[in-house]
DNA sequence: AGCACGCCGACT
DNA sequence: GTCGGCGTGCTC
């Protein structure tokens, strides 16, 4: 017998399998799907068993598999299916694919490190043995207290027993110890109060069909409701003795969605998501490939976890861009829950209050089912939202607060409510100027300005993170004339305090969260009103519920409007909505204050009426005017390399290319300058293809990968369907 | 990817 | 003479 093999390298060269031949003990214990040691040219690397081959028919010699690593782990048909898809639709090597659906600790590589947590016990061996010997040696007082103790409880841990006793007992083979793994996240079923769900909820609980695959899509506003119904589609999906895959954004809420799911399934839960440790995440990932659980909570890759009888799979917020990988092999969750669907026959559920423009098309064109959820839970109104032309307010030197956003808060202050103020940019300072010589400070790696950080005085490239001290004098003309520019949360914070001398702020972004346990000490924090304000990037946007918030406030809505990227509106009115949605979440009417120097843009407009559909519509005829998404396919070609000269002639070569060989209806473009030219010393250039059908396209696309896999001046970054151009 | 081999220049 | 730089080719 004979098995092909991948090895443990994610490089083209290598993208192929390898014949090895199956020795006699380990026959019939070889299977596809497992990680198996393999000698390798000069070396021995870890490899991956594609396939099992009954003969060897080619003529060069086989080498034969050393040992199996882990017989233990062993990756489904399903699971092998979903790695092929993967590499196929996204272009990278096979072994990069399995990679990616693996946690780190079981990886197709070399582990270091043994993740099993065990807890010892010693029992009895043989009872009449140990009485016996209790009888012929009375003195060993120690020793009998231990054995009467064990026989009494059946077993108890080893570290309760003293070293002496316990190696006196297993020299007289009286005991033995066994090792018992032990999960470290164990959680309990608590006593549910289920609550019942609205007559609306209840309608769309009914309209989703368990015995096939269809994609719905439950658009429902802010507060509707809608985890109500997640939890009841899990509940009736055990009850018919299946598993469910329940996907959360990346947002460092996780825990906090995952608590309730804890909460309605006890141990039948496991969660896979960023901030677990290294460890946890191997015991997660373990308990679900034994069968030990039936519901997975997780972000992004929790989509490629190894249940059995999956029943159903539900991505929360559809349209969060944390679900797309933007790294290799750069795929979307919902591509994978899509098959996935179709592999088990299973229904998906795509959950959001702004769905993404692709969702909603697809559900227009009944390729979905739409499902809605237009009225909020119990006497929750939607918020009133304000519109503040911040042109206006710079007239009376209102840079960052206007009159009604100071009035509001004082108001709110007053009557002992919460606010949340959303200012998309993090640091204090988005830059720093010599008023003398005009010196910026610039990130010497890329060609963007440093944002500077006042609480550690450190000026940081918020793409690669290239970080230094900030001078007192400026470095190129030395006079004492660095100027701030640009507001970031850290400076808002300080405003504020300035503004209100007893408020008291809680500042939420990616700098006061960084350690562990930090994102949830805010939200609970905030949430036992030890705080007044809470402020901070999109972080403040998702999810939370805050039921005595009744004032969010939008510092400067043109941030991510202004991005030059085609989903720079639908990114805004998501962002805007979802900000939106968390005022006035209980009894108490919420208000929103939207500051802007655009207050007649129709992004803005729509969130003010709350009215998704007409910006829907809206931004669908720009999409279609400008073939973009979801009328046209993109790909998004980067041409990346050090020496600018050479990267631009290849990049002109891969668009010769790819005119030539493509379809004549589809449209190829640039090569243009990326958005960010000079990232981490590198340049790059970009070309985007635009198609409706071409099914010429991936072979093109691989052809064109072989070509430069010889080229070792500039390479290539392709990426299916980016999320921004 | 990572290793050996081989060809070349520059040294005790 | 030979040490070590890197370019090339191969891995069942």
């Amino acid at each position: 017998m004979y098995a092909n093999v991948i090895v443990e390298y994610g490089v083209k060269a290598l993208n192929k399998m390898f014949i090895y031949k199956i020795p006699n003990e380990l026959l019939g214990k070889v299977k596809v799907g497992m990680k198996v040691y393999v000698p390798f040219g000069y070396q021995e690397v870890f490899g991956f068993v594609l396939e099992i081959l009954d003969n060897n028919d080619t003529d060069y010699e086989t080498k034969e598999i050393i040992r199996i690593d882990n017989e233990d782990l062993i990756l489904n048909k399903e699971l092998m299916n979903i790695g092929k898809y993967l590499a196929d639709t996204t272009l990278c090597t096979l072994i990069t694919a399995y990679q990616t659906m693996l946690p780190s600790s079981l990886k197709i590589k070399k582990q270091e490190h043994d993740y099993n947590l065990y807890d010892e016990y010693v029992t009895i061996i043989n009872k009449e043995q140990a009485i016996n010997y209790m009888e012929k040696y009375k003195n060993r007082k120690g020793q009998i207290a231990v054995i009467k103790n064990i026989l009494n409880n059946g077993k108890i841990l080893r570290k309760d027993i003293s070293n002496n006793i316990l190696k006196a007992l297993k020299e007289n083979n009286i005991i033995e110890i066994k090792k018992v793994k032990k999960y470290r996240i164990n959680k309990e079923q608590k006593e549910l109060i289920r609550k019942k769900l609205t007559s609306d909820q209840e309608n769309i609980f009914n309209q989703v069909d368990f015995s096939q695959y269809k994609t719905y899509l439950l658009y429902g506003i802010t507060g509707s409701g809608k985890t109500e119904v997640y939890i009841k589609l899990i509940e009736k999906c055990l009850k018919m003795n299946k598993t469910a895959i329940m996907l959360v954004p990346e947002i460092g809420l996780t825990t906090q969605i995952a608590n309730r799911f804890y909460e309605a399934f006890g141990n039948d839960v496991a969660i896979l998501h960023s901030s677990l440790s290294q460890g946890e995440r191997y015991d997660e990932y373990v308990k679900i490939m034994h069968g030990e659980v039936k519901v997975v909570v997780g972000t992004r890759s929790a989509i490629f976890a190894p249940l059995k009888n999956l029943g159903i799979i539900i991505i929360d917020e559809e349209d969060s861009s944390s679900y797309k990988q933007d790294n290799n092999p750069r795929y979307h969750a919902r591509d994978i829950a899509i098959y996935r669907g179709k592999y088990n026959n299973i229904p998906v559920v795509l959950g959001s209050a702004t769905p993404s423009l692709e969702s909603k098309a697809r559900a227009d064109k009944k390729v979905y089912e739409l499902l809605r959820l237009d009225k909020r839970v119990g006497n929750a109104k939607i918020p009133i939202v304000h519109v503040v032309d911040m042109e206006e307010e710079m007239k009376k030197r209102n840079n960052i607060f206007s009159d009604l956003l100071k009035n509001k808060i004082a108001e709110k202050l007053n009557k002992k409510e919460q606010i949340i103020l959303l200012l998309n940019r993090r640091g204090f300072a988005t830059f720093i100027t010599c008023s003398n010589c005009g010196y910026t400070y610039k990130c010497p790696n890329c060609d963007i300005t440093l944002t500077y950080h006042k609480t550690t005085n450190n000026l940081i490239c918020h793409y690669c993170g290239f970080q230094i001290k900030k001078d007192l004098l400026c470095p190129k003309c030395g006079e004492e004339a660095l100027n701030y520019y640009g507001l970031g949360t850290e400076k808002l914070e300080e405003k504020i305090k300035e503004l209100f001398p007893n408020i008291r702020v809680v500042r939420m972004d990616q700098d006061t969260t960084r350690n562990k346990g930090m994102h949830e000490k805010i939200i609970n924090d905030f949430k036992e009103y030890k705080y007044d304000l809470l402020l901070g990037t999109q972080m403040v946007s998702k999810g939370l519920d805050f039921p005595k918030v009744s004032l969010v406030g939008v510092i400067n809505a043109d941030t991510t409007l202004n991005i030059p990227d085609y989903r720079s509106s639908e990114n805004t009115y998501s962002l805007l909505s979802q900000v939106a949605g968390r005022a006035g979440r209980s009894n108490i009417l919420g208000e929103v204050v939207i500051q802007t120097f655009n207050p007649d843009n129709y992004v803005i407009n729509c969130v003010k009426e709350n009215n998704y559909d007409k910006f829907y519509i809206r931004e669908m005829g720009f999409r279609k005017k400008l073939k973009y998404p979801p009328y046209y396919y993109l790909v998004g070609i980067k041409v990346i390399g050090k020496d600018y000269e050479k990267n631009l002639e290849y990049a002109k070569k891969v668009q010769y290319y790819l005119s030539n060989n493509l379809d004549k209806e589809t449209i190829v473009l640039g090569p243009t300058t990326a958005a960010i030219l000079k990232f981490k010393n590198e340049y790059r250039m970009q070309i985007i293809i635009k198609y409706k059908y071409d099914n010429k396209l991936l072979g093109v696309l691989k052809d064109l990968d072989k070509i430069f896999a010889n080229n070792k001046d500039s390479y290539l970054e392709i990426d299916f369907n980016p999320l921004r151009i």
